[in-house]
DNA sequence: ACGACTTAGTGTCGTCAATACACAAAGATG
DNA sequence: CATCTTTGTGTATTGACGACACTAAGTCGT
């Protein structure tokens, strides 16, 4: 089968980096590649726009295939052009941006991936493509993001503690906030709400919270 | 001469939301489309990538086509894929808005395709494919931008008074602001420096700044 | 020339958010 | 039951933001 244009189309893909926290520290979702060009090494999920599909449903749809993810919060943050950056043809990047609780960690490979990992930030492996470009925009665009506190509740399960909240901050920020500070601050947001519940762990236990 | 793949590929084009000030308020360029669909009726420039260029480079260029303009600032905000927007074929818009400088406004008034138009919001024609939502989300991610200053002076002259950089905030933001308010922020955020010249009009000289 | 007009430009106060800082409360563990 | 660890709170200071009224400087009309 054969689809021709009267001029040049670029092919389209969405490619999507999902992030979740694993002991606290961001990390990142890789596949190893299955195929040519870049086999063996990681890139980000991601594949191309079918026909009638829009893009964050591409976006959703890559990355429930390669790495069997279902997504909750899924941000466009940039498109990436460059000639270049796809040794086969012209391929247009769409960027997502992807956050996941960390308790939904379930990993499951497809044939276009080998593998799908984890990976912490500190310890990335070379990335196919312009893969660590396009990661490198999508940790700024988040960074930007998470001051407004309501998109990390898709790091934490729906109910969390403060504490968790305030861990899930700083990671994302890359710095570390004050507690009380922090609780101020979200209570000034009121972008949450107290239940009865406490999660009692080693020590006092800690008052559970939902998003308002 | 026809172009042929293994699997269907979208077209990819950009369009561009240009603003500028006239009278003190936020205007839109919009050219008139010469051939179907839409001949006739009012659209946001822009047009096809061509092979081997970048988005950012399309978007200026088909800007500089259709309506001899040169933005200055040029910024992605989106993209715009449903898969009826076009009735052609499947066409993937990425979307740009740009600032121009208002005493930049010579426009072509014999170009190849049709006239070239400014319009002032409050009194938009009837837009061409989905442009009006395109549009709509241009002014919102302008008006998100507008707050940290800079963007503004792509609106200005290269110097300026702050009552112009003010009334620029004011027709962006869509609300008046206080006038020693307003030079307060503009102090704190210290974007600008003052110049030793005034622009003498019908009373008291204002003093002209620069971007810092 | 001079008074009226119009725009440019400034100071203060109250409020509220952001920062820094120290201690009490609650439960687990040995 | 003493100790340890984590949760959870109050206060003082600073700086930004909002409201508010007046002076400064030059033009224009008479």
């Amino acid at each position: 089968m054969a689809f021709t244009y009267a001029y040049p189309h670029p092919a389209v893909a969405t490619d999507i980096a999902v992030f979740t926290l694993r002991r606290g520290a961001l990390n990142v979702l890789l596949i190893e590649r299955a195929g040519e060009p870049f086999k063996g090494a990681w890139a980000l999920p991601g594949g191309f726009l079918q026909p009638d599909e829009e893009l964050d449903a591409c976006a959703r749809r890559e990355l429930q295939e390669e790495t069997s993810v279902e997504a909750e919060v899924l941000v466009h943050f940039g498109n990436f052009s460059a000639p270049g950056r796809d040794p086969r043809e012209r391929v247009i990047s769409v960027a997502y941006l992807a956050l996941l609780a960390s308790d939904e960690l379930r990993l499951q490979a497809d044939t276009d991936a080998a593998q799908a990992q984890w990976f912490a930030l500190d310890a990335l492996p070379e990335l196919a493509f312009d893969h660590a470009m396009i990661l490198k925009h999508a940790l700024a665009a988040l960074g930007a993001r998470a001051r407004e506190i309501q998109p990390l509740f898709a790091l934490l399960p729906p109910r969390f503690t403060l504490s968790q909240l305030q861990g899930a901050y700083e990671a994302v920020i890359g710095e570390e906030a004050e507690k009380r500070n922090f609780r101020k601050m979200v209570a000034t947001l009121a972008c949450v709400r107290e239940t009865e519940d406490f999660v009692h762990g080693a020590h006092r236990p800690a008052r559970l919270y939902e998003p308002a």
